[in-house]
DNA sequence: TCTGGGGTCCTAGGACCC
DNA sequence: TCTGGGGTCCTAGGACCC
């Protein structure tokens, strides 16, 4: 058995070209929230030099120079194309794991190799309009490894059945350590001590040394690349272990009241997002944070948490709960540039169990009222529909000027063509 | 003026138990 | 007078990923 790494190319860019085909052959960045950095880029703007991560502000004459297109993030088309995609895949195959927006494993039977790789990529390009590269081999940290390969090497259009090819470790000997799947700079650092650069040097390193410098995690991804299997497809998404609602403000915040509504609304996503997965939290953990980038202006960081007496998926005892702790932190004279909150100690609705002090709440009224507001919202677009604390003036919110239209998602926003 | 957000896993150390 | 060893759970922090 084997496994393929299927990474759609440049997913945000093809998402936004599939709708507005006149950003074809342009270079395309699409900024984060608040349209602070530059998260993701089309070939032609990495052929710029453009990099990941690279401030707006400190672009735009560039931007402006090479006849840049840049749009805000649009999450809402994104994901519903990233949902299209792994629709169109799942019933090629036995076994599949969705491993992130634009990515997922599958599983292959040996007969599988490069022609099937270009079935796969043919049907999903016709489908979606999307373009992906396959990367097949013997272990995930491979295939992911196959992938990048596939992916950079036009030669190969677009996939590479690393089981076949007929020098492995010469191709492994051009990978740097840093660019394997799981080890970042720090880790690479670590090794290049020890004379391990390169993935080649980490597949035949002494294992006990690699066990010392990087722990369990590096002794698995060193046996990987070696073909032996450490790591499984994961077809169940694993139970979320926690949900956060974190950003930045749109200008720096001061008033506690400005701070209280921004919180009270990502404490509002944080409930959808616990109801729709049918969850409850029990511990909630809230942060606030200045401008780490600003050298002139004072510092301060802070968080708080507090368990509740009984774990919850209501909005407004989450609400409640969060204030508090925000309350509590919040200090006068400073400028805010970010809150958010943590909920943890999850469990699945319906197996709740009572605080020895706390008589059973009336459920059904307030679980009827969050019901009712998540239809709402969701019919009429987030956040019609929204609790006292949040405000209305949204005064904090994140920038997001350049975004394209909710194509697929929204009637409001269909495509329309003229024809 | 302007630098994202949402996750996972592992490790070390302290508290506590028998 | 003598003061162990092994285990679990929790938390904070580090590193990574997309």
């Amino acid at each position: 058995m084997n496994f393929a790494l299927v990474d759609c190319n440049n997913f945000y860019a093809s998402c936004e070209r599939v709708f507005n085909p006149r950003l074809i052959g342009r270079p395309l960045v699409i900024l984060s929230n608040n349209d602070g950095c530059v998260i993701a880029r089309s070939e032609e703007a990495k052929q710029l030099g453009i990099k990941m991560g690279a401030p707006t502000f400190k672009n735009e004459t560039f931007f402006r120079q090479h006849q840049v297109a840049v749009l805000s993030s649009n999450y809402a088309l994104y994901g519903d194309m990233s949902a299209r995609v792994m629709e169109v895949m799942r019933p090629l195959v036995s076994a599949m794991e969705v491993y992130s927006i634009d990515e997922a494993f599958l599983s292959l039977d040996d007969a599988h190799g490069e022609d099937f790789a270009r079935e796969i990529r043919e049907r999903v390009r016709q489908w979606t309009g999307i373009p992906v590269s396959v990367g097949i081999a013997p272990t995930k940290t491979l295939a992911k490894l196959a992938n990048r390969l596939a992916k950079k090497t036009p030669q190969r259009q677009g996939v590479l059945d690393f089981t076949r090819v007929p020098d492995a470790d010469a191709i492994l000997a051009m990978v740097p350590c840093s660019e394997i799947w799981g080890i970042g700079t720090r880790l690479s650092a670590r090794l290049a001590p020890m004379g391990i650069q390169t993935a080649r040097d980490l597949k035949y390193a002494e294992m006990a040394n690699v066990r010392g410098a990087l722990g369990v995690i590096g002794e698995r991804i060193a046996r990987e690349l070696g073909g032996l299997p450490c790591l499984d497809l994961e077809e169940l998404p694993a139970t979320k272990k926690g949900i956060a609602s974190a950003k930045s403000f749109g200008h720096p915040v001061e008033t506690l009241q400005e701070l209280e509504e921004a919180l009270a609304s990502y404490t509002a996503r944080v409930g959808e997002k616990l109801r729709a997965g049918r969850l409850l939290a029990a511990h909630v953990s809230v942060f606030v944070e200045t401008n780490p980038f600003s050298a002139t202006q004072p510092q301060y960081n802070a968080g708080a948490q507090t368990t509740l007496l009984q774990p919850t998926n209501q909005t407004s005892v989450l609400i409640a709960a969060a204030l508090d702790l925000l309350r509590s932190i919040y200090r006068v004279g400073y400028q805010y540039k970010k809150t958010g909150l943590f909920v943890t100690a999850m469990s699945p609705e319906g197996a709740v169990q009572l605080s020895l002090f706390e008589e059973r709440e009336d459920k059904p009224v307030a679980q009827g009222l969050s019901v009712i507001v998540d239809q709402l919202n969701r019919k009429l677009g987030a956040n019609t529909v929204r609790y006292g604390s949040m405000g209305t003036r949204d005064t904090w919110a994140m920038r997001q000027n350049r975004r394209s239209r909710k194509f697929t998602t929204r009637w409001s926003e269909l495509p329309v063509a003229k024809a």
